[in-house]
DNA sequence: ACCTGAACACCGTTCAAGT
DNA sequence: ACCTGAACACCGTTCAAGT
């Protein structure tokens, strides 16, 4: 008897909350069912299989993006405010960042980013064919970005500073690995992301002004 | 009865071509050991379990990247020479691409491409620590592109031209998506990532040059 | 309309038994 | 050393039965 009626909404918060606490491998019907404190089957009756659910992990995720665009700063402050937008992903739901870009959407939670981004695009000056190109690029390089802040993409810096494979590397067949081992273990994900996107902005940036 | 004996090597094969005919989903112990036409347990005898094997499949495909440096030649074209090869990847084993750079490897299979391109980025001029975020820059981007690329990502481009979401969207909500469609819509994948690592190379190059 | 248990065809892995 | 079947504790989903 739960104190709410089932719903879809209430399904997707409860797999959201249980890949937060364990992961997207502890994922099954079976546990949101018992979580929720109703039968495996009763999720049935609102969501009609699992994929469909990790779909609505990630639209509910996604949507929970919170873009504060200014429409009169500089074209490269926006695009670089949507991507730090985008990123907040990574903070609020880690766990669930892979769920979020492994899915292939076509609600509108998935689009509505990408409006926006090719709206601040075309208004700098880009024309509709570069716009997407850049689009591409930028979300290739977000994505990318994430995977690794998320843990999913190596890091070369798996677990501790002690004992690590990249410091128990040979100095002789890997020198440059082993000689920078220091840098490579610790990465400051926020500052990692704000330089390749720096990189990004300003290459396209010159690309507007050919 | 195997013709040959049954190997870690043999059953790693066996994954590469399962994952590739039908897809990483498809792969279990169970359908390895079928294939292989041993019991399920055999295997077990040659690696301690399916997320070692997985490892296995990705220093596999790793290790089959064939670089071809040139010593000789600008550090530019060494970087973008480093990167095709990495895509090469998302063409010989496009299901496999995932697994990939999805696993946390220690391997010196993984290594491999990363003291390369330090080793590269440094001959250009770069000291260490500018070198190492370089480096995962690239990572990112080339991470995301081969994901997009082997539509983990999403493409905005499902599956085929007609009866297509983005083509299907409210042109008032999303003007510029359903203006843009034809162009989300196809996309060549060498030649858009040629694109974004011709930006990225360009911005590292003026970096150098300050 | 919504909930549910039983059943089916799967999983990965442990263990004890074989050779 | 290597192979294996039975068993355990899981999966997602169908179906028929309930309210």
């Amino acid at each position: 008897m739960p104190a709410e009626p089932l719903s879809r909404p209430r399904i997707v918060a409860a797999a959201i909350d249980l890949i937060e606490r364990e992961g997207a491998d502890a994922v099954s019907m079976r546990r949101i069912a018992a979580d929720l404190g109703v039968g495996v089957m009763s999720l049935y009756n609102h969501v009609p299989n699992k994929s469909a659910l990790l779909d609505g992990v990630a639209e509910t995720v996604l949507s929970q993006i919170e873009f504060s665009d200014d429409p009169d700063a500089d074209w490269t402050d926006r695009v670089r405010m949507q991507a730090l937008a985008f990123r907040q992903i990574a903070h609020h739901y880690p766990r669930c960042t892979m769920v979020v870009v492994s899915r292939q959407l076509q609600s509108t939670a998935g689009l509505l980013p990408v409006e926006r981004a090719l709206a601040t695009l075309r208004s700098a000056g880009f024309g509709g064919h570069e716009a997407v190109r850049i689009l591409r690029v930028f979300i290739a390089y977000i994505v990318g970005s994430l995977l690794r802040e998320v843990g999913v993409t190596p890091t070369f810096a798996p677990v501790h500073r002690s004992d690590l494979a990249v410091e128990n590397v040979d100095p002789l067949l890997f020198p440059q690995v082993s000689g920078l081992a220091p840098m490579l273990v610790d990465c400051d994900h926020e500052s990692e992301f704000e330089f390749g996107l720096g990189l990004l902005i300003q290459a396209i940036a010159v690309q507007l002004k050919r």
